[in-house]
DNA sequence: CGGGTTTGACCGGCGC
DNA sequence: GCGCCGGTCAAACCCG
């Protein structure tokens, strides 16, 4: 599996001091303050209160420093952990006997033949979820294990359905991830054939989807998820097959033991692709004040952050509090920050501007 | 030619 | 045990 796909590395942070810019600066500085030194009290003030606010600078740029280190400690030993665990599994994996399903999960999917790995973006936890094993054996640590997957994958349901045009046949729901159809099958109590979708973007991605139109209203499309992803949105979400521009529309979410809840949304057109806007100052959502706060406070990558402040935010709305609508939100937030450049080049900025500020001050890295 | 779709066959769970 | 049914497989086909 590649880990570097399900981590986002892209924004450079290895400072490499460079000597003209780290000599520069310091001549500025001490040319400063030898011609400021001396002349009178208010500048000399004025220098102290430069210096304190460089001291404050400095011990902040450490805090940051140390921060970082701490985030790439943890990624490096969850890295470990999932080569550990995954060298094991792929040591007893070994047995290819057996049924047409097993044979084709090992071969659709060799370095993680018998388990499902999924490193959860959100909140850093790796979660590491036993597959079916060998056949032969029927122990109880297998079956509990069986159980514990089933409920994995249960808790991780969700139905989302979508006005589209009736007369549009095709079953595609652009949700921004990129899926492969591996199955049609007409069931028995909707004439309208559901289709079986499995993520094709990340090769040990577990979730798959099933769509199907609504048997009371065929313009409505019933999209039912399963699992998480464990890699980014490949592309922006549509809300339809057959959105174009600027046609308003409907998207329930509903998880696998809750009620439906309608968010309303719009989608538009822009040069990079339509978005989704959910409209969230109808009755029962968070106050936007909120959203907007754990929007620009927290770290793009960490959905862990924005997961939390979203679940202890005072607002009462009920599908906000869910975790799907939370995860969905969270997934949409990232993206458009780990997508846009400009926040990426800001912040970089910012923490090279103060490493070069401590730089600067201590004379060292 | 590689990747996605179609579609008939197969598998396993479940109820009777 | 048998049949039904949903889910999955995989060969054949299609398409860019």
């Amino acid at each position: 599996m590649e880990f570097t796909s399900l981590v986002d590395t892209s924004l450079d942070l290895s400072f490499r001091p460079r000597p003209v810019l780290d000599k520069l600066p310091k001549q500025e500085v001490q040319s400063d303050f030898t011609g400021l030194r001396g002349d009178n009290m208010g500048v000399k003030n004025e220098t102290v209160d430069l210096l304190e606010e460089l001291n404050r600078v400095s011990s902040e740029n450490k805090k940051l420093t140390e921060m970082l280190t701490v985030v790439c400690e943890n990624y490096n030993v969850l890295r470990n952990q999932m080569m550990e665990y995954m060298s094991t599994q792929n040591g007893v994996a070994d047995d290819s006997a057996g049924s047409r399903k097993r044979k084709a999960e090992s071969i659709s999917n060799p370095n993680n033949s018998n388990s499902n790995v999924n490193i959860n973006n959100n909140n850093n936890n790796l979660d590491v979820v036993p597959g079916r094993s060998s056949e032969s054996s029927s122990s109880d640590e297998e079956s509990s294990c069986k159980k514990l997957r089933e409920e994995h994958i249960k808790a991780k349901v969700t139905v989302v359905s979508m006005k589209t045009d009736a007369s549009d046949t095709s079953l595609i729901v652009k949700d921004g991830y990129q899926w492969r159809k591996y199955g049609q099958k007409v069931t028995r109590d909707n004439p309208c054939p559901r289709a079986y979708f499995r993520c094709s973007f990340a090769p040990g991605c577990p979730v798959k989807k099933k769509v199907q139109r609504s048997i009371e209203d065929q313009s409505i499309v019933v999209a039912t998820y399963e699992g998480e992803h464990n890699h980014p949105r490949t592309s922006k979400p549509e809300s339809g097959p057959s959105t174009n521009t600027s046609t308003a529309s409907r998207l329930n979410v509903t998880t696998i033991a809750g009620t439906t809840t309608s968010v309303p949304c719009s989608t538009t057109l822009n040069s990079s692709g339509p978005t989704i806007t959910l409209d969230l100052t109808a009755p029962k959502t968070v106050e936007k004040r909120d959203m907007k706060m754990n929007h620009s406070t927290t770290s793009p990558t960490s959905g862990n952050s924005i997961r939390t402040t979203t679940t202890t935010s005072a607002a009462g709305g009920e599908y906000q509090n869910r975790p799907e609508f939370q995860q969905f939100l969270i997934e949409q937030m990232a993206t458009s920050l780990t997508k846009d450049p400009s926040f990426k080049a800001a912040l970089a900025a910012a923490i090279s501007g103060k490493i070069l500020q401590h730089n600067n001050q201590t004379g060292r890295w």
